[in-house]
DNA sequence: GTTAAAATTTGATCAGGATCAATTTGGACG
DNA sequence: CGTCCAAATTGATCCTGATCAAATTTTAAC
């Protein structure tokens, strides 16, 4: 495959380094002290590079461990009996993804790299045997899990109660304060996913979504061309979403 | 209040006796072996009796405890910045409620008693000290906390790609199932709640759900009158819903 | 660069369920 | 037992967003 290259790739580091990592205030390192950082960094593993589209574990992967972002972004989702696909949630640098698989042997959605996406690897069971000895991120992950309850709730009302615009706009809200706590701008920046993962997660058709961008456009809240998306009136567009004073999703 | 007693009501017991609770194998206990028992019901506080419409805790409330449902049911909901509700769950005899609160100083929502219902309550602080050093325990949280967020999902799922008819059948296969679980009949049973919780919860009109009452009636799906439900044509219902092969909510 | 496939946009029509309005039923309580 | 208020049912109409269809743009592959 890659001709250029002599040798075989060089192995994976085992070993990640939360001490130098620019997340580390947003994942799981902020739950530990200095001292006990390197415990946590003894059983993460520096997941490999998954490019656009690929699966980092679907419903039939025997569940083994959570997955931190490091770089690009993540969508899960479920299958229904029919088929029907459901998107659950979109996964930014620093969120932890497979919470909602610690019960089972397989993990309880599937997720996909929405770009070139790197990863650190937390085996559960390590993870739980640490969690016993640090209190403080036993606490962590009680909150994570916590939040990310909270965060679905909050989206089945959106889903229950609000219009096609307000969804939208509270998702490009959410998306929008996601990017700034992590330094990145919350005026402008690149959606992670398509139309059609929008609307999928949104319950709507991607005719809708779409038809709602150029509204929004013509109103001169935002500005939209393909992925690059420019929030013109950020007021207005809180004005449109109504509520959602947390986010719609992790 | 109450002239026929001639002295104050005797004080709450403070500590429930899960060795002798039928719900044992349903609620928490189930994690715990013979003598680590003792160490949780050590922890665990009877609380009080609830009526119809009292709340158990609201948003206001400072975040103090988790509740197990003895008797009875609860309901749990949010409201948005513009006061609209929306009904997160409903908990029946050995379900834990609270399990979203584990973050922030506040709860998350409103718990509400739909009927009598009598209660356990667990403080977090000691559970958490208590998970800390039973492995076992610990794990059966991760799993719970795993579990609201997978039925979330679910309900998310079905908010946002099922007819109405399809909600109900599942809301009442759900129910179905759960009452069966706790050796209660699965075919004909009393709904905890109105109607129009039921429109709340499923994302729907009153007016909606009750039309969907009567087709199934006259399609001899169920019988319904009132409160009281019977399942007349539990293979046609889950025609109807076509998935949620777990239920859809705790 | 050229071409094929996928994603997005735009238009026209349709339907499920919301909303508005009016009864009817049921339960709590004096 | 009758009264009153809330809950539930039923009917008629309307609207948001789905669906069907087609054009256009973007992306990927060669």
């Amino acid at each position: 495959m890659s001709k250029t290259l002599p040798f075989r790739q060089a192995p994976i580091p085992l070993k990640a380094s939360c001490h130098t990592c620019s997340l580390s205030k947003l994942c799981l390192p902020l739950a530990v002290n200095e001292t006990d950082l390197e415990s946590l960094e003894d059983i993460v593993q520096q997941g490999r590079i998954y490019n656009r589209g690929e699966h980092i574990f679907d419903q039939s992967t025997s569940f083994r461990s959570c997955f931190a972002v490091r770089s690009g972004a993540v969508k899960t989702s479920i299958v229904s009996e029919d088929g029907e696909e459901q998107i659950t949630g979109f996964f930014l640098p620093g969120e932890l993804v497979g919470l909602d698989s610690m019960s089972g042997d397989f993990y309880a959605c599937t997720a996909k790299a929405l770009e070139r996406t790197s990863i650190c690897e937390f085996p559960v069971q390590k993870l739980e045997e640490l969690t016993s000895r640090l209190p403080d991120l036993q606490h962590h992950m009680y909150q994570l899990m916590s939040q990310e309850i909270q965060h679905s709730h909050q989206l089945t009302m959106l889903l229950s109660k609000n219009t096609a615009e307000e969804r939208i706009a509270a998702l490009l809200l959410s998306l929008s304060s996601r990017f700034q706590r992590r330094r990145l701008s919350g005026i402008r920046f690149s959606l992670p996913m398509a139309r059609n993962d929008i609307a999928n997660f949104l319950g709507l058709a991607v005719e809708t979504v779409s038809r709602v961008f150029t509204r929004f456009q013509n109103q001169g809240l935002i500005r939209a061309r393909g992925r690059e998306v420019e929030l013109l009136d950020i007021p207005a567009l809180q004005g449109v979403s109504r509520e959602l004073s947390r986010q719609v999703c992790p």
